[in-house]
Order: structure tokens, then sequence, then C-alpha cells
DNA sequence: CTGAAAGCGCTTACAG
DNA sequence: CTGAAAGCGCTTACAG
């Protein structure tokens, strides 16, 4: 005998007490609750998960989907494990485990959520690596899991996002370029499907018309969202005959593989070429010059992640109708030095 | 009605037949093992975890427990992806899932890993991380929960784990300094009690040792193990009266931090200063002299874990008795402009 | 080769 | 306040 069963027997009484007092329940005995604890900590008893589970039909788990084909997950970045942390102080209170699932690259992102959502492994799953049309979107509604997204898609509505404000960043940026006197102004954008590529490049493109610059098609360079990116961002630019002055990368960590190859080249960084990033992150902290970059608290980002994810829950359980959450981060500008100054008077 | 009960109404057959088609069992009409996976996929059904799991005894899933506290797990740094990437090509095979299990930073390692075994979420767990001593190894091996160690500890004995060779590295990097005429040699290790550190140590000891060079406690800087701890030691150098004309670094990131400061200070690494690192990583690629550092196969490593784990699980599951693996990784230098100069003719 | 039935470990109406 | 019983969705001896 083992399980509930084996402790009931310990205490002589009936498994349904015992489960009663485990969980909180109003009507047991305060003193056989106090027992039933006890035993239950003398014992090492805790109540296996696929039981309640089965019966309860919920997991009290929750899912981070990973791609670790997406460079940037957790490879080289603070940032899935800064929202992680913020996530897990609310789902605490809530007694929800969140668990990372990594899908692995050789694996369709598609088909590898397919399987965790039918398995019901989960209550409710978090995506994030959002594309510009992205089918998971459609799959997490039909199969009516509660899901929150981080980062928007052109697919589906309806749904919860949350996501950083790319728009709002890149135009800001441009609006500093601009500021200082730049008109030559680049821009380095992610050359996959992620949809927060096509939305920094619209907050570019307003930034510019704003400021009567015309978009030109050489100065947007589209390459991997990694270290490797701002290499080749920087090989890109060196070999352009009218260089630009200015330079905003959509993916910070960018910066350490651009600010190297630049100055082989005899280009300073914050000197010759102003250089803004996406989010100012610890990673970038030993670059020289200091990265002007945005900020956010990743932790608060979290809370408000998990805080939208147990409301889906709730209220599909419920059988309430949703009321989305569409939330977009503002972030403020972090003013470091390398996009302190204009062009280079003599143009190059 | 739903689940299998409605598959089998759909197909006029029994839920027993159904399951014994979908889960491969020779006992079937091949004839009606295809109408079933057919059907299946037609209405989209997959098993419900829970009801299997309650009735085999098993999840069919593995975790790998992250501890978020530590700066490199995950932050900033693509080993544990990779070894992931790894470990999932072999589970695939097995139809085992893994997920990972982030331990948050204001939770004890130790009762975050006993909720986990005690709910028998996994049939097997990969703990990293691992201390000097490490209650985690005792629990788990009192729980009998299948399980291998990436990184050892003086705690317990008889349980698998794998580990990359700090001895061998610190104590070929020491030779490496040597030989070049290198005689104050410092080494930067974990502040913490990670277990790594102790090894890496010793590997250190055994290389001076082997050269008649007497160690120094002022040369052992202990700091974060992170690119701040690195900045960290490059602080301390610079406050010596005696410099290091060498330094060997437990964690390569920490390059990223001890370089700029010492370039700043006019002590160039690889001129003024030798500089090894533990793993060649990508996240270095950048530096400027190029680190020299050892390599290994993080894929490679990942797949002999997920074979351990799966060996273990295996091997509990049959009541056998267990030989546990103990593999020590073999890492390969990678030589490049970081330690190529002998010290400085004037001593500084 | 297939069906009927037991039972994995729980939780939860229901009766008392 | 407690106990007895049903049943969550599966898999698997067992009988035929």
């Amino acid at each position: 005998m083992k399980g509930i069963r084996q402790l009931a027997k310990h205490l002589d009484i009936s498994i349904g007490t015992v489960s009663r007092a485990l969980n909180g329940k109003p009507d047991v005995n305060e003193e056989t609750r106090k027992r039933v604890l006890e035993a239950a900590v003398e014992l090492g008893y805790v109540p296996n998960q696929s039981g309640r589970s089965l019966r309860q039909g919920a997991t009290h788990t929750v899912g981070f989907m990973l791609e670790s084909g997406t460079a940037s997950a957790l490879g080289g970045d603070d940032f899935f494990m800064s929202v992680i942390e913020g996530m897990q102080g609310v789902l605490k209170h809530s007694h929800i485990d969140l668990v990372l699932l990594p899908c692995g690259a050789d694996e369709d992102p598609y088909d590898y959520l397919q399987r965790m959502v039918a398995r019901r492994f989960v209550d409710g799953v978090v995506i994030s690596a959002t594309k510009r049309e992205d089918p998971r979107i459609d799959l997490l509604t039909r199969s009516n899991l509660p899901f929150v997204a981080l980062g928007r898609s052109r697919t589906g509505s309806g749904y919860s996002w949350l996501d950083m404000d790319f728009f709002g960043v890149a135009r800001d940026a441009v609006y500093r370029f601009a500021a200082r006197g730049h008109r030559r102004i680049a821009i380095a954008i992610p050359d996959n499907d992620a949809n927060l590529g096509d939305i920094f490049l619209d907050g570019y493109r307003a930034g510019l018309r704003a400021h009567g610059i015309a978009l030109e098609e050489e100065l947007v360079l589209r390459v991997e969202s990694s270290e490797e990116g701002g290499a080749e961002a920087a090989r890109r630019i060196l070999a352009m005959n009218q260089k630009p002055t200015a330079i905003l990368l959509n993916y910070e960590l960018m910066a350490i593989g651009l600010y190297p190859l630049l100055n082989e080249a005899g280009i300073r960084p914050g000197g010759d070429i102003a250089v803004i990033g996406f989010r100012k992150s610890a990673q970038t902290r030993f670059l020289h010059p200091q990265l002007t970059a945005y900020t956010l608290s990743l932790h608060d980002l979290g809370v408000a992640l998990a805080g939208a994810l147990l409301s889906e829950i709730r209220v599909k359980r419920a059988g309430m109708p949703v009321a989305p959450a569409n939330i977009i981060w503002p972030m403020q500008v972090v003013e470091s030095d390398s996009d302190l100054n204009g062009p280079p008077t003599r143009a190059s």
C-alpha cells in the first residue's frame, strides 16, 4: 500500500478525509487536519501529480515554450531567465509550477506545441518568438488552451499578448539621431520572419518620415539576430560607398560583433558612427563606448505575463468570455556615450 | 464522451483494442491498427498524459533542473541550451520529452527538487551546478529517482555523473604558461560553493607543483562567476604591487569584464598579461586578442548525458544493480593569441 | 486477434 | 465533520 491510502491507514481515517485535510477544505475538524498535516510531513507524503491531474482535469503546471533554434533564446542573453523569474513569483502564490518547454532546433515548433497541447501536459502556455504569421496562435485558440503570447503576430485576433515597444523605441531612436543632425541612419533587423523586426522597421520608418528623411533600402541591414549578425552589419557598412553616420540595432548584442569590426576599420563607434541598441542589458556593459539603449523591468514584464496567463486560465475555466490583455510594454532610454556625436563634419 | 472512448465509439471497437493499436502492441490486426491510426489523426486524438502516467507509473518526461540563481545558468551563455539540444536528439528516440525545471532564485534548490521528486513529475532528472556538498544527491538517492549529475560533488557516491575536465584544463593551462616562462600565474575561480572551482584549483595547484612554483594566496582571485567577476579580478590585479604576468579563468566570460579594465590601465591582454579561459565559446569570439581556451562538443556531452539518464531509468525499472557512469569529459586546447607572449622582460 | 474488466492515485459529490 | 463510493483516462492481464 502506498500514497494517500498508506497515510490514511497510518492515521486510521478514510482517504477522503485525508484528501480534504490536505487540500484545505473547510469541512474538516481542525484537530484532524493538524494530525494529517503532521503525518504527511513525517512520512514525506506528497500527492501524486498524475492522480490529481486526472481527477481534477488540471495539472497545476504552466509551460513556457522556448525555441532553441532562435539564437537569442537563452543562448547568450538573460532576457528569458529574468522574465521567468518574474513569472515564478506570481505563480507560486497560486501553487502553480512553471516548466520550460524547449523545442529542439530540428523539430517544427508547431508540431512540438501540438504535442504538448494534446497531451494536456500544462494548464496554460506562454509562446515567444512570435512570427509574422504564426500558426501556433490558431492552434492554441482552436484547442482552447489558455495562452499568452510574448510578442505580437499578424495571425489571429482576440488573444492575449504582451510585447516590448519595438515601434516606440525605433522611432525614438531615429528622433535622437535626427536631433543630432544624422540623415544617413542605418538599421539592423533580423533576417528571419520574427514579427518584432517588422514592427521595429515600422517605427524606424515613422521616425524617418517625421524628419523628412527618405528611406534607403541599402541602409536596411537584414542580418542574423546575434553578435555575428552585428559583425555582418559592420561588414556591409564597410563595403558601402556612402556610409551611414548612425545605426540602430534591433538586438543589442549585435553591438558586440559590430564594435570591433568597425574599430578595426578605423571607424569609431560613438565617434565616427553613432549607435543605439534596443534593450539595455548586462551583456553590453563592457562595451566602450557604453551603448545607448532602452530599459525595462524584465521582472515586472514576467509578473504581468503570469498575471495575464492566470487570468486566461481562470476565465476559460469559468466559461466566461475572455477580455484579452494586449499590452505594449513601455521602455525608457538610458543615455550613454554611443550616440552623443552628430555626423562627422567631413562625409566619408 | 471524449478521449479514447470517443475514438473507440467512432470506430465501433473496444477501447482496449484502440489502446493496443496506438501503442504498437503486436497482437493487433494490421488492418485494425491502420484504421485506428487514421482515425486518431483525423480526430486529432492524443492520449491524455495524466491517464497514461497514472496507469503506467511513468510520465515519459525527464527534467533538467536549472538554478536561475546561478549567473551562468542560461543568462548570457549558450552552454545549457547546447547540451539540452544534444539530449533531445537521444530522448526523442525513446519518445521521452525533456522539460526544464527552473528553480527560482528565492527558492531553496533542495526544497524545489524535493517537490518535483515527490510529485513524481518526471521519470528522471539531471541536476547541474553541483556544489561542494550537495544535499540534492542524497535526496535523489534516497527517493530512488533516476538521476545524473552534470558536475561532481563530494557528497554521496555510487551515483552517475558527467563533468568537464576542470582539473586537466587548469593543469594544462599552467603548463602552457610555464612553458613560456611565466612564474606569477593568477587564477580566477568562483567565490561560491560550486564544486568545479575546487577541482579547477586542484588542477592549478598540480600544474604549479610540477613546475616548482609556490602557490601564492594573493594570486587566487575568488570572484563572481560572470563578466562582472572578470572585471573584479582586473581591479584586484591592478591593485597589486607585484602583478601576475598570466591569468587563468575558470569561466571564459570573465574575460569580457577583464579585458577592458586591464586595457584602460595600459595592461594589454595577450601582451602584458597572458590569459587563458576555460571553454572556447561563441560569446568570447569578438575579444581581441582571441582567447585561448579549451573546446568540447556540448552536443556530444548532451548525448552522453541523456544516455546515462536513460540507462539509469532502465536499470532502476528493471530492479537491477546500477553501474554508475562517471565520465570526465576531455577538452582540447584551441590556441589563440591571448597567451602567446611570455612575461614582459621588465617586471612591473 | 478482440472485448470486458480491473485498477493506477487521487478528489469530490453524496449520505449520514 | 467523516466515510464509502464513483470516476477522471488510460493500459493491461485475462478470457475467449
